[in-house]
DNA sequence: AACCCGTGGCA
DNA sequence: TTGCCAAGGGT
């Protein structure tokens, strides 16, 4: 269940499931996981993005050996402190790997409740504080219950109560939907920020570097490099986040991915 | 609080 | 083609 919420953050379960298939298959225990090379992790993680999210998986397997025995720990407090494992995460694991009572807000959640709750066509920008307070006060008292209405507010929000084309003839509780009831009102206040435009950008740069390092088991050279992206300056700027976050490690002949 | 971090699907 | 969106987290 860890591996699985880290590798949804952001991306979509369709993406994820072969991904994750075979991680858990080689790596079934987080000591599999800590007595790899951090560079295998990353070269399994392939390309379902934001490869920071692979180190930090690496990283937690390597503090869950090392503080709880080799175990997922049960504790909120003990799971946010792992590296990667922020509020959605640690809630995600807490309830349903551990039957735990703990209110589990993701984007799904946040629009079912903006919707059905509150009236409005979109959830307005994220505040884990308000997020997780709104869905806390859903929350059903009995831990069982509690455990099905986190994953139903998600489920519904990820099959039927999508963001572009809602499904409102399907679905389950649109008796009782004040966005349906309001009629579908359109823009209600702040919308969340736009994503910055990824053509061009400094994201992209290092997803093309990434991409040559995990092709390989060789150095790559900076002047090999040279040739994915035309501008140099933005290229040593991604080679040196990359560098900064651990991802890449610069050796005598070049570049390549952490072997420890 | 605002911004950064990959990749891909879809309208 | 462009913008939106996706089981978020770190800084």
């Amino acid at each position: 269940m860890l591996v699985s919420e880290f590798m949804l953050q952001q991306t979509q379960v369709a993406r994820v499931t072969p991904r994750w298939e075979a991680w858990i298959r080689r790596w079934p225990t987080p000591a599999d996981l800590a007595a790899a090379p951090p560079a295998e992790a990353v070269r399994a993680w392939d390309r379902l993005g934001y490869p920071r999210r692979a180190l930090w998986l690496h990283r937690a397997a390597s503090a869950m050996v090392e503080r709880h025995g080799g175990e997922v720990p049960r504790e909120l407090d003990e799971l946010l402190a792992l590296p990667g494992v922020g509020p959605y995460t640690a809630r995600a694991v807490a309830a349903f790997a551990f039957g735990e009572r703990h209110p589990v807000v993701d984007t799904n959640t946040r629009r079912v409740i903006a919707r059905a709750v509150l009236g409005h066509g979109h959830p307005g920008p994220p505040s884990t504080t308000r997020d997780l307070a709104a869905m806390s006060s859903l929350l059903p008292v009995a831990d069982a219950a509690a455990r099905t209405f986190n994953a139903a507010a998600m489920e519904l929000g990820a099959t039927v109560c999508v963001a572009r084309a809602p499904a409102c003839d399907r679905c389950p509780i649109a008796a009782q939907c004040a966005w349906r009831a309001a009629g579908y009102p359109d823009h209600e206040g702040p919308r969340a920020p736009r994503q910055a435009r990824f053509e061009g950008s400094d994201r992209q740069v290092r997803g093309l570097v990434m991409r040559e390092l995990r092709a390989t088991h060789r150095p790559v050279a900076r002047g090999e490099l040279a040739s994915i992206w035309p501008d140099a300056e933005q290229l040593d700027r991604a080679i040196e986040t990359l560098v900064g976050d651990g991802l890449a490690v610069v050796g005598d002949d070049g570049l390549t991915l952490p072997a420890a």
